[in-house]
DNA sequence: GTGGGTCTGTGCGCTGCCATACACAACCGT
DNA sequence: ACGGTTGTGTATGGCAGCGCACAGACCCAC
């Protein structure tokens, strides 16, 4: 348990709380690192704390019984992971992995529990941004039925890239066709494509985002839906 | 607004309310009609009422900008239609549609909004629900991904039929097309496929199922992990 | 710098679904 | 009984993504 002060400004969820509810918690809250790989939840394991991400990225996926898996959502400084928690369930049929290493701010699930039956604005605003969270799979549902790899891959990377900071991220090609649920050869096709038209560089794990009006032109209406989804239902941020 | 006493027991839902809470709805709860094609909500429109489907089944879809559509989520006589109200976004970027038809009840927004913020009983109760939503909204996801027509098409069955009383269903090819998100014709093989096993018969818009135990054998696994948390996050109901 | 692991690019045949087009059969009203 | 509408079966060609196999390119450790 760290006394010194945790800087909350780093995900949205948190510095949306009403000051003198976060105030109860900051001594709770604990900066951890987040490193690539780590597993943050196991599927239908009951959940112990909720993770705020700060400069991580998490995702949500499904992992079949061959081995197979696809992402469901991801969450960035933008949200919370854990909400089974506060849902009721305990626990999710998925596995939450973290894509994009960085830190995030962990707390207990009984300081969250309680903050989330006592404090109607700590609920509100956990609600809004699980409903964000509901329209972040529907989404991926219907992309995944209807757009070609070459669209998904480009709401992908705008996904990461809204949950990060810079216009950099740390990513194989190997780990984004297992998010996609698609083979690995099959990503670095649809990268060529977007490198040679341009948008992106990609080198050995590490792609940077050139051009993001032209992802943003040829991704498909899904990004669009989520994003408009995020701004409508979670407060406003400063310009980042 | 009706006098003579609603029939609560036909939604898994509503009967799992403390009977005192319940009291309270009884009043203002109506009986409707639900007409196959009735649109419940649109998309992005703040929903005015909850539904709790009795006898009938109300898929949740999204329409894309060309008009095509795939199902996210279907909700039955085990669930709620409009869960925006509870969870603060009041509407949601896709329209619910009645997929076979029946009757529901219908309750104000108001009503059910005052009742989720007082009773903590009436909150955990759709936020376990939701949860379970989500569990069949992220495997629909997952399913879209990686699973054949074929199984699809048990899956849909298997989760329509649970929500149904008898083994019959009321649905063309074409209508399971627009909700799977494929093509017409591709309905038409996967039923043939599944007739000439003999596990369904189809006939006009009228199927029905002949050996449940052999489309379960032949659906993917996301039947069963749907099927299962339902069954965990919701109260047990007497064997149908 | 050399060798081994990691990451990316490429080729090939295969399959499942798509688009289109059309035949036919069942039902429905008059 | 008849013609239109609705629902279902079938064929043909095409394409996106898959599975597999392998080649090169880069990086790091020794």
């Amino acid at each position: 348990m760290k006394n010194k002060p945790v800087d909350v400004s780093g995900n949205r969820l948190l510095s949306s709380l009403p000051p003198e509810e976060l105030a109860k918690w900051l001594p709770d809250l604990e900066l951890v690192e987040m490193p690539l790989g780590l597993v943050v939840y196991e599927s239908g394991v009951t959940v112990r704390h909720v993770y705020f991400p700060v400069d991580s990225i998490v995702s949500l996926l499904y992992v079949m019984e061959d081995g197979a898996s696809a992402e469901i959502a991801v969450v960035g400084n933008e949200g919370i992971v854990g909400i089974a928690l506060f849902m009721g369930g305990g626990s999710m049929p998925n596995r939450a992995v973290v894509q994009s290493a960085g830190r995030g701010l962990r707390l207990s699930g009984k300081i969250m529990t309680e903050a989330f039956n006592r404090s109607s604005a700590v609920l509100h605003l956990m609600l809004r941004y699980t409903q964000a969270l509901i329209t972040q799979m529907a989404q991926t549902a219907v992309c995944n039925r209807h757009h070609s790899l070459d669209q998904q891959l480009c709401r992908w990377l705008l996904l990461s890239m809204d949950r990060l900071r810079g216009n950099e991220l740390i990513m194989t090609q190997e780990l984004i066709a297992n998010m996609l649920g698609v083979r690995r050869e099959g990503v670095t096709e649809a990268a060529l494509s977007l490198q040679r038209a341009g948008l992106i560089r990609y080198a050995r794990g590490h792609i940077t985002v050139l051009d993001r009006p032209g992802l943003e032109a040829r991704t498909c209406e899904c990004y669009d839906v989520v994003r408009k989804e995020y701004d409508r239902l979670l407060p406003a941020i400063e310009a980042s």
